[in-house]
DNA sequence: ATAATAGTTGACTAAATGGTCTATTTGCTA
DNA sequence: TAGCAAATAGACCATTTAGTCAACTATTAT
């Protein structure tokens, strides 16, 4: 009973777009709120304070995005398959953003991450656990390769750790020059800190 | 003539601290100023902003650590050994800034330029000027490398982008997981992502 | 010594910001 | 349709913040 409202999706939404675009620091809350079209007293209706709304927000994006990543590492795809849908699907999204808005955000949660830690305690664990998910799919396309026989990796975590590393920092580099360009070779470099021979790299 | 000061020194000091520690957003005029024991009005006396007082700092840390980079990256030193050099070097530092105060900084130029692109045009460019001097290093010492027959490298940018990109990521990674030990297999990675036989791997 | 110069000080302003509070509105349920 | 719960509005306050300014102080070259 009682009133209804999507004031709590709006004000996430708002908090990731600026996030993505700008930085944490700099967006403030009145900011939000007009992005959001939502006033102030209804912010803190819903959220204690910046911090409480974006780790909600994440937790929330998260939510939405795992189908889509459940389905690129499904087990039923080949492994290394896996790998490569996953860098193209961020290449494509990353030059999407680009195009809506002009900027590459590049890894939400690694820019984030890098920004807050030493802050905001909450936030920070949202993200560090949010990112070990991805971790965890990448080392499990690596072990089903070794198995596979297609790889040799007798250390998966090692090897998803370099990969993480690896996809991370060019998704950085992505955002800091301001070109989603960058990540075209990221499936080819996976391949290659892989070892495996280019089996059907993307012709450009 | 007239008085003499090392102010300015002191707030570049200052604010590169404050950012390693915290972040831009969240670093403010009036913190600079306490920590580096300096007014306001003498703060302004030296710079126009934050932003101006940040890419001065960034700029001197650059003048003042490249014959270091010189020396590692010297032409005399067998190539794929600076590339161990840079490695080694990159997590000394990281652990002493740990013991120091408590907390992992991760490469300060790609967290700052990450946190700050599309904002602040004149730190954003300064940023991207000195990265690209580490990306030179990297990229020579992988000409040289494939010159001595030691690793197959063809396309030594394209290698060196790689190399840039892992060696960024696993440097955020080490700062937000706040953790100097994750860098300790970067060298041993790199050596991998160039496919050189691990020769003097380093014992743990 | 002294004048010119380089640097310092701290009080001040205006604007931005985070956060609170109460009255009001809306819609669900019984 | 009455009544209750959920949500909204927006005025309001206290702080923090960036930035200014004019008076003051130390240094040094002549």
């Amino acid at each position: 009973m009682g009133r209804v409202s999507n004031s709590k999706e709006t004000l996430m939404s708002a908090v990731l777009e600026l996030i993505w675009q700008g930085s944490y620091g700099a967006t403030t809350i009145d900011q939000i709120c007009d992005k959001a079209k939502v006033k102030k007293g209804s912010f803190y209706y819903f959220f204690d304070s910046k911090c409480d709304l974006a780790a909600a927000a994440l937790e929330a994006n998260w939510q939405a995005r795992k189908p889509e990543l459940d389905a690129i590492f499904s087990p039923t795809i080949p492994p290394l398959e896996r790998l490569r849908l996953f860098c193209d699907h961020g290449y494509k999204k990353q030059a999407a953003i680009k195009c809506q808005c002009g900027c590459v955000a590049g890894c939400p949660l690694f820019a984030l991450g890098s920004e807050i830690c030493n802050q905001e305690e909450k936030l920070h664990t949202k993200i560090k656990e949010i990112l070990s998910h991805y971790h965890t799919y990448i080392e499990s396309a690596i072990r089903d390769a070794h198995a596979a026989g297609i790889i040799h990796a007798p250390d998966p975590a090692s090897k998803a750790r370099m990969l993480f590393a690896y996809s991370e920092g060019l998704m950085t580099q992505a955002r800091i020059v301001n070109d989603a360009e960058v990540l075209r070779e990221m499936a080819e470099g996976m391949m290659g800190i892989l070892g495996a021979k280019n089996a059907t790299v993307k012709a450009a």
